[in-house]
DNA sequence: ATAAACTCTCCTGTTACAGGAAAGTAAAGA
DNA sequence: TCTTTACTTTCCTGTAACAGGAGAGTTTAT
C-alpha cells in the first residue's frame, strides 16, 4: 500500500507518516524500483497505534516505547501500566498549573471594568514587582 | 545597567533577555563603544512585565500586544480585558481536553492488572481500530 | 499520448529559548 | 601594571513534531 492510502487508513497526514518513517518509528518497505514506500497491514496497524497514543498525549519517544512493548510478546503489562500512570501524573500536574493560572487571570479580569478609560488593574498587576 | 544585572532583576536568564532584544520585544540602548547592551530602569520594568505575562501563559506575541497597551497612555482597558478573557478561554479549553484525556487514561489504567503477565488492556485499547 | 494525481527528496519555518564556541571587554586582585 | 577572573558579544546548533512548498520523478486515467 502506498503512503497516501496508509495515511488515510491511519487518520494521519502524509507528511506525518513520512516523518515517522524518517525517524525510524514506523519503517515501511522501500521499493527499490521507484523508491516509493510500501506499507504492509502491520505497518498500518502501527500507524494507527501511534496515532492513537499521540492523541492520548504520549510523546513520540513514549510512543516508541509503547510500540516496542506492543510488539514484545514476552513483555509484562506492568511496564505499560507504569508508563500510563506516569503520563496521567504529568497530565494532572499540567491541569493543576492551568487551573491556578486560570483562577488568577479570572480574578484580574473580574477586577477590570473593561471600559473606554485607561485605568486597568490587569496591567497594574502585570507591572507590579511582586 | 548591563544585561546580567537586568536579567537578575527581572528574574530571567541572560539568554532570554538577549533573545527579547533580538526579536525587538525589549530593546535596550546599545553602547557604541563596547557594543554592550545598556538597560534602563524602564527597560527592566518591561522585562519584569513580560516575565510575569509569560508566567501567565501569554505568548511572546501576546506580550508584545500587552506591552504596547501598557505603554499606550490613551488605550482603553477594554482591549486588555478582551485579551485576558481570550487567554482564559484558551486555558479553559486546554483544561477540558486534558481532563478528558486523563479520565480515559485512568479508565485504561484501572482495567489493567499491571502484573508480570503479557495480557494488557491498555495496549489492546491503543491497537483497537476505534 | 497527455494530463492529472501521487510520490520522492530537500529546504525552510514554527515557538521560545538553551548550550556552547571563540573572541572581545571590564573589574578586581597581586 | 599585569594577570586572572568574570562578564559580554555574535554566531551556530538543537529542541518537538511536524507543515508548507519547490522541483523532479512515477503512476494512473482518459
Amino acid at each position: 500500500m502506498k503512503i497516501g492510502k496508509a495515511a488515510q487508513h491511519a487518520g494521519l497526514s502524509v507528511k506525518t507518516v513520512r516523518y515517522y518513517a524518517d525517524i525510524g518509528l514506523v519503517t515501511p518497505y522501500q521499493d527499490t524500483q521507484n523508491s516509493y514506500r510500501d506499507y504492509s497491514q502491520d505497518d498500518v496497524a502501527k500507524l494507527q497505534f501511534v496515532g492513537k497514543a499521540r492523541r492520548y498525549d504520549f510523546s513520540i519517544d513514549e510512543c516508541r516505547d509503547l510500540l516496542s512493548l506492543y510488539q514484545d510478546k514476552s513483555r509484562s503489562s506492568s511496564e505499560v501500566k507504569a508508563l500510563t500512570l506516569e503520563k496521567i501524573e504529568q497530565i494532572d500536574q499540567k491541569i493543576t498549573e492551568l487551573t491556578s493560572l486560570k483562577s488568577e487571570l479570572s480574578r484580574l479580569a473580574t477586577s477590570c471594568n473593561g471600559d473606554h478609560r485607561s485605568d486597568c488593574p490587569i496591567l497594574d498587576a502585570l507591572s507590579s514587582s511582586s
